[in-house]
DNA sequence: CTTCTCACA
DNA sequence: TGTGAGAA
């Protein structure tokens, strides 16, 4: 398929999918016109993308951890065991991302419990909706 | 329809 | 990381 039925397939937009391309996460062909030609598996393989970038990973990380995992998504090919050292690096990188969120989550609850308790805060944070 | 490059937040 | 404009 070509470029515009991937926009479709995929929701991501044809700018961010030559994006891709140039971080080296997709290979599409090429027809002698020039026009990228998509297989059904790169239409997956955004879907991975995506939530590998969600994740905070960058691309260029991504681009190494991609032609590394099985379709199944829970077993590694034999060559990414240097990858996993870098993977754990991330996962450090993201709880102490997360520890430092609560530091500043406590410290607004403290300026928040010291400040003058007003009706207002009703009319600004509606009752939620059940 | 598709390609590319330049510029920018 | 992701977009917009504009030429081909």
């Amino acid at each position: 398929m070509r470029i515009g039925e991937m926009v479709r397939r995929t929701g991501v937009s044809e700018r961010l999918l030559r994006y891709y391309e140039e971080q080296g996460l997709l290979a599409p062909t090429r027809l002698p016109s020039g026009y990228r030609v998509y297989s059904d598996a790169d239409v997956d393989t955004v879907r991975r993308i995506r939530i590998l970038l969600a994740a905070g990973l960058p691309t260029a990380l991504i681009a190494r951890v991609l032609p590394c995992v099985r379709d199944d998504s829970t077993t590694l090919a034999p060559v990414c065991s240097d990858l996993v050292a870098e993977l754990r690096r991330e996962r450090e990188r993201i709880t102490r991302a997360i520890n430092d969120l609560q530091a500043s989550r406590s410290v607004l609850d403290t300026v928040i419990a010291a400040g003058p308790d007003d009706a207002d805060q009703a009319v600004r944070e509606p009752v939620s909706k059940g």
